[in-house]
RNA sequence: GCCGGUGUGGCGGAACUGGCAGACGCGCACGACUCAAAAUCGUGUAUCGAAAGAUGUGUGGGUUCGACUCCCACCACCGGCACCA
C-alpha cells in the first residue's frame, strides 16, 4: 500500500497547477462569476505568518468551493506594497524600497503557493508600481476636480518615530499604530498643511447604507459609531458688545432653558476677538497656551485635566433666562459642532466645570423620586439624560412633560421662535491623505507662485517616484522628496512659470481603497479600469480580514461610491459579504510576536505536516469569526484525518470487485454531501469538516464490519469525499482523484450532487417524554400518526413502568420528532 | 461610561424556525499490534451514584407540555468607541 506522503504530493500538484493554469480566471467567461478575496498583504521581510495563513485560507476555500461548483471563480492576489513597513524594512536592510520589493515579493509567491492558495497570478497587482499608482494619483485628481480634495492647516497627530502625520484612526491609545510598544513615544499634535478628502460629504449615505450590508455585525456597528451621526439643534447667539455671532450645537435641546454659561475651545479662531484689548487678554492667552501645550504633550485626560478661564464676554440670551458668561474650557472639542457649546446643569462635564469655578447652575428637570429631586435641586448631583425626568422649566405647553417626550415639541418651539434650527453633526472627520514619507504615490500637485496649487495634467501621470539614495524623512517635516531638487522644480502646467512639486505622498489607504477594482483590469494603461468588465464582476462576493474594521472598509466604500456617482461603476457598495474573521494567538492566549519568540511559522508546519493538514486545522478549530489559540496537537490531528481518507482509498483500490450496491454508505454519503454543501455556503467550515470526519468514521466502520461490499457505491462515496475535502485539502484531493481513475483535476467543475431520496430516512427515532423528560425512544416509520405512535408508546416496557399506571391528561405530538405525555 | 458580542465537559467546540444537550476533534484511560517504543487501529470518557436514578448549558426569576434556544434583572469576559455637549 502506498504511504501518504504530503510533502511529495503537495510539491507535485503545485507544479501541475502552475503549469496547467487551473486557477486562471477567464473574466469573459459565460459561467456565473464568483470572486472571493481577503485583504491584500503588506510585503515585509518577515514573510507570511499564521494570521495570513488563516485569512487567505478562508477566502481560498470559498473560491475553491465555487470553482468546483461550476462558477468562474476568481481568487486574486496583490500587494499593498507602499507604506511605512516596506520603507522601514528597506531602510534597515540598506537597499531602496524598490529593490527590496523586487526581492521580497517573489519570496511571497513561493509562500503563497506553498499554502496551496488558488491565486490567479496572471493578474497580480502591486500598489508601488507606476502602472498602478498612476491611477491612485488619478483618483486624487478626480477628487480634486470634484471639489472633494482640499488643503487645510490643521492640528494633526504626529509620530516622532515615523516622522509623519497620522490619521485619527492610526492613533491607538495615544500611540502610533506602528509604534505602540511601551518604549515608543506617544503621538503629539502639530500644525501641518495637509490634503484632505471630503469623506464627510458621504457620511450620511455611508451610514444609511450600512444596515443593509451582509457584513459581520461588529464591523457594521463600528462603522456606524465611527460616522457618529447626531441630531439636534444649532443655536445662534450674539456676543454682547461685539455683535459677533456664535453657533452652538446641542443634541439634547430639551433642557435648553437650563443653560447658564458657554464654553469655547482654546483653539477656536474667535477667541482672540473676544478678548482683544481687554483686561482678560493676558490671563486668557496664558490659559490657552497652557492647555494647548498640555494637549501637545500628552493624551488629554478628561477627568483630570478640566480647566478654563472666564473671557469677560457674555452671550445675549434669547430665551429670557439671562445672559451667559463665556469661558475658555479645556474639554471642548475644537472640531466638533463648531468648538463652542452652551452649558447646563444637566451635563456631567458642564456640571463639574461649573462646580470647579462656581458658575451658577439652574436645573430644570427632576426625577420623580423626591429625595433624588432634592439633591438635583441642591446641585449635589448632576441629573441627566433620563427619559422619565420631568421638565419644570420649559416653554408653555411643555412644562410638566417628560424629557423623553419633550424633544420634538421643544425643537418645534425653538424653530418657531427663531432661536435655532435643526442640525445634524457627525463625529467622522475628513480623511487626511497626505503623508510626509517617501514610499508612497506622489501627490500630483505643482505649486505655482502665481497660479497656486495646480493638478499635474492627466497626460503626465504617473508622477514617478524618483529613485533616491537617502529616502529617510528630510527632518523638517517634509518627506525625502524635498531633497530631490531636480524632481521638485518643474514648470507650472498652467502658466509655464516656476513651479514646485508637492513633496507629500498619498496615504496608503488610498492605494487599498480601490485595488479590488483593478483586479479585473490590471494591465489597462488607458483607463483606471474598463467599466463593462468591472460591472460584470462587482461587487466582490466575499471579502474577509481580521483588521481594519473602520478605516480601510470605510474608505473603500467611499471611493466606490465616488466612482458609482461618476458613472464608472454600477454598484455603490464594494463588498457584498464581509467576514471579520478571528485571529490566531499563542496557546496561552497571548499575541504572537517576535520579541516573545512564541511565533508559529506556517512554512515550518508545512514542511512537517503539509499544507493540507495546516489548512484543515485552521478551518476546523473554531467558527471563523472566533479567535483561536494555537493548539500544537491540532495539525497532527488534521493529518490523521487526511491519513484515514488516504488509507480508505488505498484499501478500496486494492480490494476485490463487488457487484452489490451498498445502501448504508450511499445514504451517509448523500447526507454528507448535502450538509457540507450547505455549511460551505454558510461559511460554517468547522462543521463541514466535522461532518466529513463523521463520514470517514462510518465508512471505516462499514469497511471493518463488511469489507468493501458494493464497489460502485464505494467508488461514489470515496469520490464524493475527495471532492468535498478538496477546498480544504486540495493537494491530497487531486492525488486521490487521480488514483480513483480520473485524468482531469478535481479543482474545476467537480462538486458532488446529492439525491434527496437517499437523504430522507424511511424510519425515524421518536423521543417519548413524560412531563417533558425523556423516557424512551421509538423507531417508527417516517410519517407515523399520533395514534400509531401513542399505542406503540403504551406498549413500550420502559414507558409502561415510567407511567406506572398514572393517568395521561394530555399528549403533545410533533410529527417524526416526539411524543410528550403530560400526567 | 457608551455601543456590540460571547458565556455549554479537563480543553477547542456541536445542537435547524423551542423538541434526545455535549456531534466532531484534542486530551486522558484501557485494549490490539510490537521484544519494546513510535505510528496505526479498537473501546470508553458531563457530574454525583454500586445501581435505579438524580443533577446539569454564567447567576436569579419568568413564559411553555417542553428552554442552551424566548422574556426580565444581574454577573463575568472579549472587541470597538470614548472631552462628540
Amino acid at each position: 500500500m502506498k504511504k501518504y506522503n504530503p510533502k511529495n504530493i503537495e510539491s507535485k500538484w503545485r507544479k501541475i497547477w502552475q503549469e496547467t493554469g487551473v486557477y486562471k480566471a477567464d473574466l469573459g467567461s459565460s459561467k456565473p462569476k464568483f470572486i472571493s478575496m481577503s485583504m491584500f498583504n503588506y510585503p515585509s521581510g518577515a514573510g507570511i505568518h499564521i494570521g495570513h495563513a488563516m485569512n487567505y485560507t478562508i477566502s481560498d476555500v470559498l473560491a475553491r468551493f465555487k470553482r468546483q461548483a461550476g462558477y468562474e471563480s476568481y481568487h486574486p492576489v496583490g500587494w499593498d506594497s507602499f507604506g511605512l513597513p516596506a520603507e522601514n524594512y528597506a531602510i534597515k536592510a540598506g537597499v531602496s524600497p524598490q529593490e527590496s520589493m523586487a526581492k521580497i515579493i517573489p519570496n511571497y509567491h513561493k509562500q503563497y503557493q506553498a499554502m496551496g492558495w488558488s491565486n490567479d497570478w496572471s493578474k497580480e497587482i502591486a500598489t508601488h508600481t507606476p502602472e498602478y499608482y498612476k491611477w491612485t494619483q488619478w483618483i486624487f485628481s478626480e477628487m480634486f476636480r470634484a471639489g472633494l480634495a482640499y488643503q487645510d492647516t490643521r492640528l494633526q497627530w504626529w509620530c516622532d518615530k515615523c516622522q509623519t502625520v497620522l490619521a485619527n484612526e492610526q492613533v491607538i491609545d495615544g500611540k502610533c499604530w506602528r509604534h505602540d510598544a511601551i518604549t515608543d513615544p506617544e503621538v503629539v499634535q502639530r500644525e501641518v498643511k495637509q490634503w484632505f478628502f471630503k469623506i464627510t460629504d458621504y457620511a450620511d449615505e455611508l451610514l444609511e447604507a450600512t444596515d443593509a450590508l451582509d457584513w459581520t455585525e461588529t464591523v457594521k456597528t463600528a462603522q456606524k459609531n465611527w460616522i457618529g451621526k447626531s441630531e439636534g439643534v444649532l443655536f445662534t447667539f450674539t456676543v454682547k458688545d461685539l455683535g459677533i455671532e456664535l453657533q452652538s450645537y446641542d443634541s439634547v435641546p430639551q433642557t435648553f432653558m437650563a443653560q447658564t454659561f458657554a464654553v469655547i475651545a482654546p483653539e477656536h479662531p474667535m477667541v482672540r476677538e473676544l478678548i482683544e484689548g481687554t483686561e482678560h487678554e493676558k490671563p486668557v492667552l496664558e490659559m490657552v497656551d497652557k492647555i494647548r501645550k498640555r494637549k501637545l504633550k500628552d493624551k488629554f485626560d478628561v477627568e483630570k485635566d478640566i480647566e478654563g478661564i472666564f473671557t469677560g464676554r457674555y452671550l445675549a440670551n434669547p430665551f429670557g433666562t439671562g445672559d451667559l458668561p463665556i469661558w475658555i474650557a479645556s474639554f471642548v472639542v475644537a472640531d466638533y459642532g463648531g468648538g463652542f457649546v452652551t452649558c447646563s446643569a444637566h451635563d456631567e462635564r458642564d456640571f463639574a466645570f461649573a462646580k470647579m469655578y462656581n458658575i451658577p447652575l439652574r436645573p430644570v428637570m427632576f426625577p420623580a423620586d423626591e429625595a433624588m429631586a432634592k439633591k438635583v435641586r441642591d446641585l449635589e448631583v448632576c441629573y441627566h439624560h433620563d427619559p422619565e425626568g420631568v421638565l419644570e422649566q420649559a416653554p408653555e405647553g411643555i412644562v410638566g412633560m417628560k424629557w423623553g417626550e419633550a424633544r420634538e415639541p421643544i425643537i418645534k418651539y425653538i424653530e418657531e421662535h427663531n432661536m435655532g434650527t435643526r442640525s445634524v453633526q457627525y463625529k467622522m472627520r475628513d480623511w487626511s491623505v497626505s503623508r510626509q514619507r517617501y514610499w508612497g504615490a506622489p501627490i500630483p500637485i505643482i505649486y505655482c507662485k502665481t497660479c497656486g496649487p495646480q493638478l499635474v495634467p492627466d497626460a503626465d501621470l504617473p508622477v514617478v517616484l524618483p529613485e533616491l539614495k537617502d529616502f529617510s524623512p528630510s527632518g523638517d517635516g517634509r518627506s525625502a522628496l524635498a531633497r530631490a531638487q531636480d524632481w521638485v522644480h518643474v514648470k507650472c502646467p498652467k502658466c509655464g512659470g516656476e513651479g514646485e512639486r508637492e513633496t507629500d505622498t498619498l496615504d496608503t489607504y488610498i492605494c487599498s481603497s480601490w485595488y479590488m477594482l483593478r483586479y479585473f483590469d490590471p494591465a489597462n494603461s488607458e483607463k483606471i479600469f474598463d467599466s463593462s468588465l468591472v460591472n460584470k464582476w462587482m461587487p466582490i462576493d466575499f471579502y474577509n480580514g481580521a483588521d481594519h474594521a473602520t478605516a480601510h472598509m470605510l474608505y473603500a466604500r467611499f471611493v466606490t461610491r465616488f466612482f458609482h456617482k461618476k458613472g464608472l461603476l454600477e454598484t455603490a457598495e464594494p463588498f457584498k459579504k464581509f467576514l471579520f474573521n478571528g485571529k490566531v494567538t499563542a496557546s496561552d492566549g497571548q499575541m504572537f510576536s517576535k520579541s516573545k519568540g512564541n511565533g508559529v511559522d506556517p512554512l515550518e508546519i508545512i514542511s512537517q505536516h503539509g499544507a493540507d493538514a495546516l489548512r484543515i486545522y485552521l478551518m476546523f478549530a473554531a467558527p471563523l469569526e472566533i479567535w483561536i489559540r494555537w493548539d500544537p496537537q491540532g495539525v497532527p490531528a488534521a493529518l490523521r484525518f487526511l491519513g484515514r481518507i488516504w488509507t480508505l482509498v488505498q484499501e478500496f483500490l486494492a480490494a476485490e470487485e463487488s457487484p452489490l450496491s451498498n445502501d448504508i454508505i450511499l445514504r451517509t454519503t448523500h447526507k454528507t454531501i448535502k450538509k457540507v454543501t450547505s455549511d460551505l455556503g454558510n461559511l460554517k467550515y468547522n462543521t463541514a469538516i466535522s461532518s466529513m470526519m463523521e463520514l470517514v468514521n462510518s465508512l471505516s466502520a462499514e469497511k471493518t464490519e463488511h469489507g468493501f461490499v458494493g464497489s460502485t457505491s464505494w467508488q461514489f462515496a470515496l469520490e464524493s469525499l475527495v471532492q468535498l475535502v478538496a477546498p480544504f485539502a486540495p493537494h491530497i484531493a487531486d492525488e486521490l482523484w487521480q488514483e480513483l481513475g480520473h485524468s482531469d483535476t478535481v479543482q474545476k467543475d467537480h462538486w458532488p450532487a446529492w439525491d434527496e431520496s437517499f437523504v430522507r430516512d424511511e424510519t425515524v427515532t421518536l423521543v417519548v417524554q413524560i412531563n417533558g423528560k425523556m423516557r424512551g425512544k421509538l423507531t417508527m416509520l417516517q410519517g407515523a400518526t399520533e395514534d400509531v405512535v401513542k399505542s406503540a408508546a403504551f406498549e413500550d416496557e420502559k414507558i409502561k413502568t415510567a407511567l406506572a399506571g398514572s393517568e395521561v391528561k394530555r399528549a403533545i405530538f410533533v410529527q417524526d420528532k416526539l411524543l410528550n405525555l403530560v400526567v
